[in-house]
DNA sequence: GATGAATGAGGGTTCATTCAT
DNA sequence: GATGAATGAACCCTCATTCAT
């Protein structure tokens, strides 16, 4: 079977958005780095603005899927965080570019309805979890939306340091900053 | 008095640069905003990426005033930390592209060494303060790069839902949030 | 075949460059003569400097190269003089812009390091054959730079003068001012 | 008196022009080195264009004066020939550009017609000598126009040697030179 | 299907010229 | 009269997109 060309576009604008950001990267830089044609693009993909939201479902999926899978419905609010944040750290420890990637082209600019949507499910998902951690008491009483800074914004930021190499990964980090995210939404 | 043409064309680029990002800017677009000929932008500043790095030095800088400028040097930790996102959300309101603006330009590619020295001396304040803390036994031991987005992630990412529209911003969010972020980094 | 766009380009800007000077020629100009897209002309130049020192280079090559050609090493000065008159007048003939072009665009600001080197190429090539005209006694004993204006200073002009119309080529003509540029060279 | 912003304009234009070229050189250049204010340029010339063609007919005017002046109406041509050749190289040596300047100006996109007939009143001049040289055969019979070359060409070319900083200018030098272009222009 | 040469709209920037001081 | 800050037209150049091969 011939390598999949879409699936390389994908792969490197991925690299290159989240590297340069969308503006700076140019459609034959991401040719060059899947080794297409530049042309060859625009048989998968309408227009550069397309890829780029093609690219964002796709990422925003991969993760709802992630939290989704096998989440632990009857287990304790502890437990249902644990899985989302050891969810969370695992996606961004195999797939580094693609947590940062959503978080730093948020723009609606450039993504469209779709797109927003999607994101929208996975705020969605986050916001049940802990709208049932206040009804049992658990999780402080503030919007939803105050919340999920305090444990996704510390993820995200946390791998950007890692990328910028001050910071090494490993499995006491991860443990000790949940520790602090969970701390930082628990009733005490 | 004549309106001073540098501090509008800075007031301009910093909506701008917020709003739609440094790529996506176009010189003429905060010409128009600044109520400048194209032209005049280029008497105060040599191009537009210098522009940008006035800008954010002097954001920065602005801030590392509005956290210096009073710091109880010899008040407990807890007091500090109170300071310190006290100042923060208080700037982030008065002025608040500022924060965001800083948090979404942080492009090595765009900054030059200057503005990159400006910002780690922000980090580095932060960094003091938590170093204090955890010799105090007070704060938590991880790396001080690990515990920054613990409370100034939150910080930004809350001004950006606040700017959504999906928050309004009380003192009693800002009070709640500074208890959560104050949970997540001491030691329980 | 299709049509060389590269030459398009090198002859289109001959002609502008000449008529009007490496400043007062538009990249657009340039375009439009050579009948192709602006964008084009940067596939082929990394920019009109490039453009121009290419042109230059081309020119000044072909001018060795007309007189290397066939050099009679063997013969007198005096057909040695004939040679180069001759081969000069011819590519004059051939080429009328080339000619005008250098000796307008002979600009330290415009020249890079290698086409200057080309340029003192041909200056040395006429050095030496004045040098061997003065060992034999035959040429005047004046430093050879101020020779080569007597003859290639001459022949520039005169296609200056005939461009503008104001003088018929004929090989009576050049016959003429062959003779007068060799009695300044040669020794009485 | 106050110094003469006119003059000083002039003579700031007549450097930075030779030097750089008309196109290559701004207004703010021109103020700066003449030590004026940029509007005060307009307050002596309508524009660029017209300061050029100012300092054109200037320039072409003194050289006009130096030829003129003294001339030896009734003295043998050889006698003329020296009396134009000795005065245009002291012309030269006392005001290195305006040579040069004129020589490398005489376009007819930025020359107006005024600027272009003061052109051929030198030019006149010139071919008025030639001619009665002519009718009394000691020159050769070629059209003026293709004569004028042999001497002016020269002249001008050497004070361009001379400017690099390639020749010495010394007496025996316009001397030798002076011979030469003679050698051109008589009939043996 | 795949390519990359070609395009031209639109960006950043310069600079001749104006005009309030 | 003199100034230089301000202007905006016009420059060079980039790059998303097309299309002949």
């Amino acid at each position: 079977m011939t390598t999949n060309k879409k699936e390389d576009i994908m792969q490197a604008s991925l690299m290159l958005f989240t590297e340069r950001g969308f503006d700076a990267t140019t459609v034959p830089m991401i040719a060059e780095k899947a080794q297409v044609g530049a042309g060859t693009i625009y048989r998968y993909f309408e227009n550069k603005e397309v890829l780029l939201n093609s690219l964002f479902r796709e990422c925003v999926g991969q993760i709802i899927q992630a939290l989704s899978d096998g989440f632990p419905e009857s287990a304790s609010v502890r437990e249902q965080f644990h899985h989302i944040f050891h969810r969370l750290t695992r996606f961004g420890q195999e797939n580094n570019e693609a947590l940062t990637f959503i978080d730093s082209h948020m723009d609606p600019r450039l993504l469209d309805e779709e797109s927003q949507s999607k994101f929208i499910e996975l705020l969605d998902f986050l916001r049940r979890f802990l709208k049932r951690g206040q009804q049992q008491g658990i999780i402080v009483q503030l919007p939803p939306d105050a919340l999920i800074p305090l444990f996704y914004g510390p993820i995200v930021k946390l791998f950007l340091v890692i990328r910028d190499g001050d910071l090494k990964q490993t499995d006491e980090l991860f443990a000790g900053v949940e520790e602090c995210c969970w701390n930082a939404l628990k009733v005490h």
